[in-house]
DNA sequence: CTCTCACATTGATCTGCGTCAAACTTTGTT
DNA sequence: AACAAAGTTTGACGCAGATCAATGTGAGAG
């Protein structure tokens, strides 16, 4: 731990913001900081699942890949989101830093005692990853059921509430924010292709219902049609 | 409960296979047993979500839709299965019997309390949601990234693991099953339509990969060319 | 400033799966 | 046994989105 927990940019919204303040000090000394240049990888799936921790800042991808090579992103964490999977000796899946990243590390064992000794910490924990489970499940709708039009609008309005920054699960959508990645990665995401994604976005812009400002910024203007376009 | 849970068919694989003689004993007060028809529905998404508890036998769905009525089936519970979602006032999910089931229901409330009061029991459905979770982010992958034949030889090996009785979730592959579903109830798990998943069948039959023995009795001839087809 | 490379857009064509339609089979009922 | 209802199979056809290919663009390096 380099910094300490009490300047946590994430402090009242990680996991450990269940903890009293000297617990989370106790549990900040079995912890470390550390960065994640944008595009390497945390944990590379069938490797040795060593370490779980916290997003402070930035945004991760989970992802699964077929034997063929297909990728398939299954989760994207933002800043507050408990990162890794805790009582799996081995990874299965990618995690990757899609912007720059600051994460509070935890060696699996270490954090797996700390779930056992913290009160509160394990009750929290199966909260946010029963959260993680609804999302999961909406994903599967989304990628089941969904036509393209519809995917790529219910994901610029979840992008938009999780770029609200804040509470992520909560906010309200706002106007413009920054696509924290490229249109392949957003095409890994809806398990179509770059050329879907990016036609898919042209459309959108020309109908009016967003603007688009470069490769990332995003203007929502009509919110309205895009969640009953998210609908489909 | 109107059985004893001593007796209970899934005693030493359900949730409370952690507990004690004495504290299943005492959980075991809390519960009443129920019977499903198939085709009953347990749930419905967008209710109160009053009740969760243990599936002893039979096969449930769990599965989200859309507004305009497209259904996705988003998991299947087995024996053994926890059943149910903590901590969320609202059901998003519409839970059904295919076959004829057997639960051991809590009222909501009074399963979170069991959760805080008998030691273990948290923890144990923190690992079987973590293991959900797992399976939805397998299911993510498939429905985005897989072909129809992939998918419906990834559901077969799936099915037949999970239908060889005992424990669920590390059974061998089984030679012959029987589906507890209709075509169309795995067209909804696999984002497939029902006539996709007849012409699946149909073609692998002919390959030889399987055998079709009326419509729910199914062979596994090739199990290696069959996980082949899965990981497409 | 301009080069360069990764990223993005756009167009043309192809194809897997959905849709529509009809016939068939199994299971349960009177 | 005959019927009804539900589920399944099979065929013909169309389209959404993949694939292949080429051009456009913006951000960082020198």
């Amino acid at each position: 731990m380099t910094a300490s927990c009490s300047d946590c940019a994430v402090r009242d919204r990680a996991l450990c913001a269940v903890l009293s303040r000297d617990q989370v000090d106790a549990l900040g000394r079995l912890s470390r900081r550390r960065h994640l240049a944008a595009g390497s990888t945390l944990l590379w799936e069938g490797d040795d699942n060593a370490i779980c921790g916290n997003l402070i800042s930035g945004v991760l991808r989970v992802e699964s890949s077929t034997s063929g090579g297909q990728a398939q992103t299954v989760a994207l964490l933002y800043p507050a989101d408990f990162v890794g999977r805790p009582y799996a000796s081995d990874a299965n899946q990618t995690i990757t830093a899609l912007t720059d990243a600051e994460l509070c590390i935890f060696s699996r064992p270490t954090f797996e005692q700390a779930l056992a000794s913290f009160a509160g910490l394990e009750s929290q924990l199966l909260r946010r990853t029963l959260q993680s489970l609804d999302e999961s499940h909406a994903a599967q709708l989304r990628l089941g059921r969904k036509s393209a039009p519809a995917r790529v609008a219910d994901f610029l309005l979840e992008t938009a509430k999780r770029m609200a920054g804040g509470d992520c699960r909560a906010a309200a959508i706002i106007h413009r924010f920054e696509l924290p990645m490229t249109r392949g990665e957003i095409a890994d995401v809806l398990g179509l292709t770059i050329e879907t994604v990016s036609r898919q976005f042209t459309k959108l812009a020309k109908d009016g219902l967003i603007e688009l400002d470069g490769r990332r910024g995003v203007i929502v203007c009509d919110p309205a049609r895009l969640a009953q376009l998210a609908e489909g």
